[in-house]
DNA sequence: TGCAGTGTTGCTTC
DNA sequence: CGAAGCAACACTGC
């Protein structure tokens, strides 16, 4: 599912629904999900008990939970990670964790188990290679800094996009549809764009993100608002999963996939130029 | 039926 | 440093 605007919709729904609730305890069927976690689940179990949730962030792809005491908890919902409430999580196989607060439980689904959650003090967890290396989303990145954070990589322009320690929050079918409204080829060298490119590449990360946040994000197959309700942006997309249809959006050829290392990448031959 | 492919990322190897 | 390959899992679709 999530990449920055799904995260960025999950993010939303929890503040409005459960800030200011207390966690009463935590329950799981497969603790893996805590692995990376300092102490692993027990230590959360025992840590997280009559926390009060303050607040809810995201940095990236990553939703922390600001709790009472100093204390984060961050989540990396990964492929198919998500957090229900009320019916959409009862009666649902693919939940594994069960966090009862003071008004209901919040349930934690995630059909691959790929997802990860750390708990403790901002202090341990920003030591944790996965939290330090993640840099700043477009959203909170003027044109200059963003130029800044690309000046000392080379290689493949889609590669470098995904990569989080330069910008977070986008993934493979972001990358995709920001380069194709840019009109620049996935595969094409990063010591090979121009400013004019990058204005194009920040000004459309932009209006792409901001525009799938106000739908509801993407789903694809898995997404989920914590209701348990897709999001709107799919008809929205304009490369993703539409191999082999036209490039309606501007000239009519057709749209190809090809690899860039083990993903995807969709693009318009004729509009995107190496 | 079987196998390739899937929105993420971390680790290892080259 | 970059990139490729694989691993972590379970399901869908050809």
């Amino acid at each position: 599912m999530p990449e920055l605007p799904e995260v960025e919709t999950v993010v939303r729904d929890l503040r409005r629904k459960i800030m200011g609730r207390k966690i009463l305890d935590v329950q799981t069927d497969w603790p893996r999900h805590f692995s990376r976690s300092p102490g692993g689940f027990l230590r959360v179990k025992r840590g997280i008990r009559g926390r009060k949730i303050e607040s809810v962030s995201r940095k990236g792809k990553r939703i922390i939970f600001h709790l009472s005491g100093g204390k984060l908890m961050i989540v990396h919902l990964k492929m198919t990670g998500n957090f229900l409430l009320g019916e959409a999580g009862e009666n649902n196989k693919f939940v594994h964790i069960w966090f009862f607060l003071d008004n209901g439980i919040l349930f934690f689904s995630d059909i691959r188990k790929f997802g990860r959650i750390l708990y403790g003090t901002s202090h341990e967890l920003e030591r944790l290679d996965d939290v330090k290396n993640v840099g700043p989303d477009p959203l909170e990145l003027g044109y200059k800094e963003f130029r800044e954070r690309f000046a000392k990589r080379r290689g493949i322009i889609k590669s470098a996009l995904l990569d989080q320690s330069i910008v977070s929050g986008v993934g493979n079918i972001y990358a995709d549809e920001i380069l194709h409204k840019s009109k620049i080829h996935p595969r094409k060298l990063v010591e090979n764009l121009t400013d004019a490119d990058f204005k194009k590449l920040w000004n459309n990360s932009r209006i792409i993100l901001e525009k799938s946040i106000a739908t509801g994000g993407t789903s694809m197959r898995d997404f989920r608002n914590t209701e348990g309700k897709l999001g709107g942006y799919l008809s929205f997309c304009r490369v993703y999963g539409r191999k082999g249809e036209a490039c309606l959006y501007r000239c009519g050829s057709k749209i190809e996939r090809l690899k860039i290392g083990a993903r995807s990448a969709h693009f318009c031959p004729k509009c995107q130029s190496r």
